[in-house]
DNA sequence: ATGGCTGCAAACAGTTTGCATGCCC
DNA sequence: GGGCATGCAAACTGTTTGCAGCCAT
């Protein structure tokens, strides 16, 4: 069977996640590198990303790669929706079970005038899943 | 008032429309510029972004911008919702008018197995509403 | 003939990767 | 000391853009 690395402990990564904790924004990889680089002056962009990723699809943090072409990173990895600003870009948290109260929410406490929504189903089409 | 300048109906970008109508998958930029070369072999990439663009502000296509790092074109512009394959990243349209009954063809008629959905709502945030 | 549109190519933005060295365990 | 991780820079992918000539109106 394969043999499954075992991450490491190092600074950068450490450091990574702690600023991403820090704040409820939802940083890009560009922002976190300057808000690391603070903390870790000769940290690389490259690392950030090499990081992220990990963390990422090791479930401690979220990507989130919906409307905008870069991809944001949430320090929160509970499943949760969100509002992103058409204007500015901006991403906020929505709590709440359900999609209606999640809306409820961006509009009351958030103060979003809400213009629409995106949706997508994902999973195994049937050609996928016959192999 | 500002003038709006009168588009031209050339023959690129009549060929690039029909190219994506005559079509259910939800072609790339990439995908669709080796459709159109078939009946015109000197058409530019650029040319077919261009008018990509052009057509979805007008609202004739639609973009889609959800996960994966290309955006995929729709020939229908109707909102209805898709559901993209996380394997080999096609995507299928689901008709209904209510995000359950769209699940539900999803399963039922497309024959996606689905492990989840991604969902945002879109809207102006109140710091760039009050300017 | 006006000016929007094209092909071409270079420029861009975001992200990934190869490599020699560094450092965690 | 083994090997994952890093810093650096170059490479890549998807998309946009400047420009001179073209063509629809």
């Amino acid at each position: 069977m394969p043999h499954r690395k075992r991450p490491r402990n190092t600074r950068q990564r450490t450091v990574i996640l702690e600023e991403l904790q820090k704040v409820t924004s939802h940083p890009t990889a560009a922002d976190l590198y300057e808000m690391v680089r603070r903390r870790l002056p000769k940290v690389s962009l490259g690392t950030v990303y090499r990081n992220l990723e990990l963390l990422s699809q090791s479930g401690t943090i979220q990507k989130l790669t919906l409307g905008g072409s870069e991809s944001r990173f949430d320090g929160n990895p509970d499943r949760h929706y969100h509002v992103r600003c058409v204007r500015c870009g901006r991403v906020d948290d929505l709590p709440g079970p359900t999609e209606e109260l999640a809306r409820e929410y961006a509009v009351q406490m958030a103060g979003y005038e809400i213009l629409g929504h995106r949706l997508e189903y994902m999973g195994i089409c049937p050609d996928c899943r016959d192999q």
